[in-house]
DNA sequence: GCGGTTATTTGTAGGCGTACGATTATTAGC
DNA sequence: GCTAATAATCGTACGCCTACAAATAACCGC
């Protein structure tokens, strides 16, 4: 194991810790709706626009058969409205309603808070994490997108 | 929203990402180990050294019913041993056994393999990263004083 | 129009984990 | 000794999600 090897595991495993120990925020945000956490994250990826079934269960990396019972139920809350595409009959559009768009900001808002920790780092060494974040992210989609530009 | 809660917010982000964003190995410990990733993660809290089946149950946050279960399973496969407590005949203790400590490396090995984009980031910047994510925990550590935790 | 394909839904079976209640063995307090 | 508390286990019921198979409706190429 080298200098380099020890550095970036270090990282990694520090990076695990401060994502995963104690600032995971999925059982909150499934307390705050009401719901369980892949119904919240479905409204959170509707929120942008407007989704097909098939597009809706890509994102959240779920069967088309469970996404159609956490969507039946996301409409029985009143959280979705679905509708059939114009151009295909076949496709269902799903669109977050008002009430949908204030849980899913509400969610966003439990999730997407940075940790007390992030607050207490001063402006400039927060600018700097930040730009390491976005070039290892870029590095990331960079390798990755060379394989896959899935349609 | 100010600037500094906008930098902080979209660190946080990219962060997230990184971890749970096509870097979660959870499934991959799972499929390599050949059973459920809490069994894995039982093996890697008893990997340095025996506890007792309460201690079991609290470090993974688990039910004390479920935690036998667990237990039951990972020594029919002979990776753990049970043996009663010399002073107190009601505990029961955990010990991993070397079988069981080569799956819990294995599992450590890819759970705390760096992704790749780290291997990427020049020495330096890696340096400066470990730095600001130390710095980030040990001010978690310092405001929340106990509660020590790994995923 | 016919046959094959696609999008969605329904149904079924099961794994994983949570939450409790009950049981047993053992220890500790009085 | 008797009683209460504790550690572990067993049992049960449930929620959440996966994985398939099958049904239905609508599209597409021919």
């Amino acid at each position: 194991m080298t200098a380099e090897d020890s550095a970036a595991a270090q990282a990694w495993q520090a990076m695990r810790s401060l994502v995963l120990d104690s600032n995971d925020k999925r059982e909150a945000v499934s307390a705050a709706l009401g719901m369980s956490f892949i119904r919240a994250k479905a409204l959170r990826h509707l929120a942008p626009g407007p989704m097909s079934m098939s597009e809706l269960a890509k994102s959240l990396a779920t069967d088309a058969s469970y996404t159609s019972i956490v969507v039946e139920d996301l409409a029985a809350r009143g959280l979705v409205g679905r509708s059939v595409h114009p151009a295909d009959r076949r496709v269902k559009i799903v669109t977050i309603t008002a009430t949908g768009l204030d849980a899913a900001q509400q969610a966003e808002r439990i999730i997407g808070a940075p940790p007390p920790a992030f607050r207490a780092l001063a402006e400039e060494r927060l600018a700097t994490l930040l730009g390491l974040l976005d070039e290892l992210l870029s590095i990331e989609a960079r390798s990755s997108g060379d394989s896959l530009e899935t349609a």
